[in-house]
DNA sequence: CAACGGACCTGCCTGC
DNA sequence: TGCAGGCAGGTCCGTT
């Protein structure tokens, strides 16, 4: 499921239920995520108020005085605020139960997603210490883009999905900035101009706010903080519509694999 | 170093 | 109807 589109509408969904509320109680039914929460997070948690929630890529960070939980809801997590007593479905995980009686529940099927403590500053985390710059911040340019391109022979569309060049670009709107941008998924990193990196940059920060506005892209069962799921995918431009007409100029979309993910472009747009 | 494949999981869809 | 196989929104890590 879960872009940094996604992950901003369920920051939205969850932010006003959470900040300033106590954690009371934390339950957890599945310790084994990505990697394991650790044994000390429900003590370390309980009694904690948790003052901000915030996002960093697709890391949720809940801020409380003693340190702060790095949440990542990986391919299929999704979070949402409850009644305590709302009856359980399958893979929901863990519950923090607040002050206010409802708590945050995370289901996540394919447990790729991650629920860690940490007391030091979350930017200093190893996973997230190394991160690009956020793709709607000012840092996120034409000339950082195209700086770090020099010599990279690797195709502009993994290049703009890795965390180190951009943090949050995943597959989807990989797909779709090439696509608005009318660049060749395939085009090495390494030989796109100043100029054409201005409009792939500028494509990027359109589609995620496009996207952000819209609640995400629901594509199976993403379901923001507050249950509603994304309208993003109406307006997706060639993400999913592989042999169906290019919005622009009817030519049909191609789908191949690129550094294995599932690629889609239009062969008369994007050079 | 950069680039690639494998790993972690379940669910859903297709085709035999 | 059942079952095998392939694929899915992420990203870290080990090997070339």
């Amino acid at each position: 499921m879960p872009e940094l589109p996604e992950v901003e509408t369920t920051r939205r969904g969850i932010a006003p239920h959470l900040t300033g509320q106590p954690v009371v109680r934390v339950i957890i039914r599945q310790r084994r995520l990505r990697w394991p929460i650790s044994d000390e997070l429900e003590q370390v948690l309980s009694g904690q108020t948790i003052h901000a929630v915030e996002r960093r890529a697709k890391y949720l960070l809940l801020r409380t005085d003693r340190g702060s939980v790095l949440l990542h809801l990986g391919m299929s997590g999704s979070l949402r605020i409850l009644p305590c007593a709302t009856p359980l479905r399958k893979h929901d995980h863990v519950d923090l139960e607040l002050g206010s009686g409802y708590c945050l529940r995370f289901n996540d099927p394919r447990r790729f997603g991650c629920l860690l403590w940490t007391t030091d500053p979350p930017e200093r985390h190893p996973l997230l210490c190394d991160l690009g710059p956020e793709p709607l911040e000012s840092e996120f340019t034409a000339t950082h883009l195209y700086t770090l391109a020099r010599g990279r022979r690797v195709s502009v569309k993994p290049y703009l999905m890795d965390s180190h060049v951009v943090a949050g670009v995943g597959n989807i709107y990989a797909n779709e900035a090439l696509f608005m941008a009318g660049i060749h998924p395939a085009r090495a990193a390494g030989r796109i101009s100043l100029a054409r990196y201005g409009t792939l940059a500028d494509a990027v920060r359109e589609v995620l706010t496009q996207a952000i506005n819209e609640g995400g892209t629901t594509l199976r069962d993403f379901v923001g903080g507050t249950g509603e799921p994304g309208y993003f995918r109406q307006y997706l431009r060639v993400y999913e519509r592989n042999r169906l007409p290019c919005r622009t100029c009817g030519e049909p979309i191609q789908l191949r694999p690129l550094g294995q993910r599932a690629t889609y472009y239009c062969p008369r747009c994007q050079h």
